[in-house]
DNA sequence: CATGAATGAGGATTCATTCAT
DNA sequence: TATGAATGAATCCTCATTCAT
């Protein structure tokens, strides 16, 4: 706890937990001091304020929750199928989602517009959009059903979420896992 | 305005708009009597508290919105196919969330745990389980894919709310209405 | 205390008794409040904030004291010479010194600086302004020396400060008024 | 920097500064020590306090300036004139405001009663009582006109107090000292 | 001795709730 | 019954001071 990393972390660590379980509004600087082991001033000394700290949280998850997104995308494997690329990307969330519940249920549970910056607003438009490419690939070779790709980037990730936020606590097996892959997948394929 | 009960609706209506522009817990008592066109005293005759206002209004809309999933699942018509029963439980949601859009806002893209009490929490789990029934029966008659209904509900009703909330502003057309009803029926049809 | 202005009037008198005595930047809502006998937040019923409440205690005051000075030096009778309408300033400033010192204490012998707004500035200027006309006006009439006007107002209000300062506690007899004044004037006029 | 006698001035003449900018109230320690080039940990090695610290530099520029005064009136030059002794005051205690601006608004264009102890109280009593002294010399050979002394010489340090700041920032020429210093002479001199 | 991170009391401000009118 | 001013606990943030390294 004496490098000022650990304490960065502490807060940091701290701050996923009360945000994830009180919310960003509903949490009082002082019970994340607390939990974090800090005093509420030493919180200030590495987040210039309450709202620095929130978006540093948001920034450090979404980033890497989107890097599963955009490395699903990015990786252009020349004939890939599309089922293929979509079933990586759908993995890698699930496996987000599993090794990080809180970061998830923060993430994607919530409510952030009140205090997001800028640059986490574009953050989160650039996931959206790096997926929104992949339904328009998947478009382009037959594999997507036609449509919106806006609509259908919605449906997917909003079917998603709400998987995520129902098994919350309960836990995902394989079966529900493939069950959902496949069902996503269905909804986004051309019939 | 002098009735009592003109004067509760001013103030459930009143709550509606201001939650949903700025959320329960980002909007005070004194512009919300403002909009409501009552003092701030007078909320507290009709509404024992902010949370007992917050419940009400919940109750309401939620009551209103899961009429169209209870109905449609109760509407047991002898041999009605599932699709059929589906595709009227979509339409009634999608009629709720374009009729009622502040509502459906309010309801389904916010948070309401922090205020929720526990009859209100049973109401949704009631809706909730009401479409679960529509999901089993389904399966039971082999036109929706096996496997744990819960899944493949929140699948689906979370492909809804994804869906709501991105054209949230933007409006939804007849093709985009058909292209998601299409696609999330085939999420949850068998293949 | 149950009329708003009366409670008003409260925080201001209260405000400039604590100021006074411990400093705009010195003293704490909290005392401020139980000097006026209301809770800490009636005063953001009336004040939007310490600064405007500051500068509303500044602003009545200074405008009652500039009014001695902008009318002694408005009251243009005809050939009434300067001396004379330097005595009535002279008597007017210390009339209102003598009468509240708390407010002059406030005004003239602390600083404010720091969260003075652009009105109050203006009408500090304005004061100031009025009674430089009077001493070029007593130029013109070669019954002031002459030289840069500003620095004879400062030397003549910063004497007049000096001497309130100074004065502050022990009190002011006729004697020593009439000395200051002379002293003044003889600072001033054409030797 | 190395010496402690470095350390402590580095840190007296950064203090000076900012406290001239931002009043001692207004002045952080952390802004302090850095504009000292130390760290805040170190301040506390040479001064007890802030308190301790303010104190100091205020004593040491207190004297300073008082020695100006004193000195010319402990010059008790035979048979020199009031006028002269005088003179030698003001142009002395210009000199100070003129080679040391800060140390000069610092002292006297800011407020000190929150945090002087009894030792500068003593010493700030002590130069006006030396200025004090010159008066009564002075109203002794009938040069300096009759009255209460310490009201001639609130009357005087108040006028040059009220030039030095009206003039802060813009600069006192020649001229506009001799206007002064005669001004305040025939404030102080038998009519 | 110097450092600067950590501390936590204290300050301004907000807002759900109460209650005198 | 309706009003809205009053309340004061709770919030975010600052900063003088301490102390482990």
């Amino acid at each position: 706890m004496t490098q000022p990393r650990e304490v960065r972390e502490a807060i940091m660590s701290a701050a996923l937990v009360v945000f994830t379980e009180y919310t960003y509004g509903g949490t009082a600087m002082a019970p994340l001091a607390e939990r974090a082991g800090v005093a509420v001033g030493s919180i200030y000394r590495h987040f210039p304020s309450k709202e620095a700290l929130g978006n540093a949280v948001y920034r450090r998850w979404k980033t890497r929750l989107g890097a599963h997104v955009i490395d699903s995308v990015a990786a252009d494997v020349a004939d890939e199928p599309i089922r293929a690329r979509f079933g990586r990307m759908w993995r890698g969330m699930v496996a987000f989602a599993v090794e990080h519940p809180d970061a998830f249920a923060f993430l994607e549970l919530q409510q952030h517009q009140s205090y997001l910056d800028a640059e986490n607003a574009a953050l989160t438009e650039r996931i959206y959009a790096a997926a929104g490419e992949l339904i328009s690939a998947g478009q382009a070779r037959g594999e997507i059903r036609p449509g919106d790709p806006t609509v259908l980037m919605s449906l997917a990730y909003g079917a998603f979420i709400g998987m995520c936020a129902s098994m919350r606590g309960s836990g995902l097996d394989e079966e529900r896992l493939a069950l959902s892959e496949n069902a996503v997948w269905d909804l986004l394929r051309c019939p």
